[in-house]
DNA sequence: GAATATA
DNA sequence: TATATTCAACGCCTG
DNA sequence: CAGGCG
């Protein structure tokens, strides 16, 4: 039996806790039947058993866009309405998991990150409730783009900014629509709603124009809450700091041109009734959630990413911890090859200012 | 959620 | 054995 | 240096 299959039936058996074999690797389970998304209008709630299965499904496609990347995790030990916080380090992770050591300049010393490289990490993750998962943009193997680059990450910053993590795979850019619904509570976040979603794809799929008259292949997803990531995949020749000027150069030239639907204030009330264009992603140590991670989310929406003419056909809530699974066995990953359509900016540039 | 301290 | 307490991020920008 | 922000 594959290994997910396998794992999926062990989660059958109706025990509150479990000890699980993942990979050979004993991985103790609590609390499964611990509702960690609780019933909302039109959804049944979802268990910790229930982020069990879903991560073991699409597994297979989720852990070849986390390969060699430090991750950090959203932990919500009491669900998505309880407390949460940010877990970047780990005292004693497990053995199967694998730590590395990266500078921090907060610190000024070194920290240890993990890499999420096999299910039984994945899975110990889950069992640790951090349900959203945040991977950086820049990888430990220099395969097959960046060979010269350094492979120690501690000891200075200046080890680190010359090594291989301090060069991204990826221009990210991060749509957040700031149209409020009008029921949203005194100082709470835009909640989801059509208007503003159809204006934030409507942006992206100029955004998406543009880029392909430049000759650029773009990648969307959905984030899972309110608007949509656009991933451009790059050769590692630019290093963070080039990257964010590079989206911020984007955002500009899209400010400029659709005054009306873009912002790209820092200041939240200033964004009121716009788009905001997040251009301030492409920074070291710094992420959005994953492909598909789950969300804090009442319906247990994940982050899921859509083929460009199927866009104006999705709405976020098509895509859950229920429904993805299902979904990507049909249709498979439309990310798959994200890694061998990377581009050469350098390149571009080059021709386009001589 | 887990480790530790205390009754 | 049961309960209480503590801990779990950081980079960049602006004033 | 503190506070805002994601
Ligand atoms: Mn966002
Ligand atoms: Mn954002």
């Amino acid at each position: 039996m594959s290994e997910v299959g396998d794992v999926l039936a062990q989660l059958d058996e109706r025990k509150p806790r479990l000890v699980l074999n993942v990979e050979g690797h004993a991985l103790p389970v609590t609390n499964l039947d611990k509702v960690l998304w609780p019933a909302a209008e039109g959804s049944s709630p979802l268990t910790k058993r229930d982020l069990l299965r879903y991560m073991t499904r699409v597994s297979p496609w989720l852990l070849p866009h986390l390969a060699g990347r430090p991750l950090f995790v959203t932990r919500y030990p009491d669900g998505i309405n309880g407390k949460s916080f940010y877990q970047k380090h780990w005292d004693e992770p497990p053995d199967f998991a694998r730590n590395i050591s990266i500078y921090s300049s907060h610190k000024e010393g070194d920290g240890d990150y993990l890499i999420c490289g096999n299910l039984a990490t994945l899975l110990w993750l889950s069992q640790m409730a951090g349900l959203e998962l945040h991977p950086w943009f820049s990888r430990i193997d220099p395969q097959p783009d960046a060979k010269g680059k350094g492979r120690k990450f501690s000891g200075s910053e200046a080890t680190l900014d010359k090594s291989v993590l301090n060069f991204p795979d990826f221009v990210v850019v991060d749509l957040d629509p700031y149209e409020y619904s009008g029921r949203e509570g005194k100082g709470e976040e835009p909640e989801l709603h059509r208007r503003a979603f159809n204006r934030t794809r409507d942006l992206a799929l100029r955004l998406r124009e543009l880029l392909t008259g430049l000759g650029l292949q773009t990648f969307v997803k959905t984030s899972g809450r309110t608007g949509l990531h656009l991933y451009l995949p790059i050769l590692r020749k630019f290093d963070y700091d080039a990257a964010r000027g590079i989206a911020e150069t984007i955002g500009r030239y899209a400010l400029q041109q659709w005054p009306g639907e873009v912002t790209l204030e820092w200041s939240v009330e200033r964004r009121t009734g716009k788009i905001f264009f997040d251009y301030n992603q492409n920074s070291r140590g710094k992420s959005l959630a994953a492909i598909f991670s789950p969300r804090r989310n009442a319906l247990g929406t994940v982050s899921m990413p859509v083929a460009w003419e199927q866009l104006e056909e999705i709405y976020p809530t098509d895509f859950t911890l229920r429904t993805a699974p299902d979904l990507l066995e049909e249709r498979g990953d439309p990310w798959a090859e994200i890694l061998s359509a990377k581009q050469d900016l350098a390149q571009l540039l080059e021709e386009r200012t001589a």
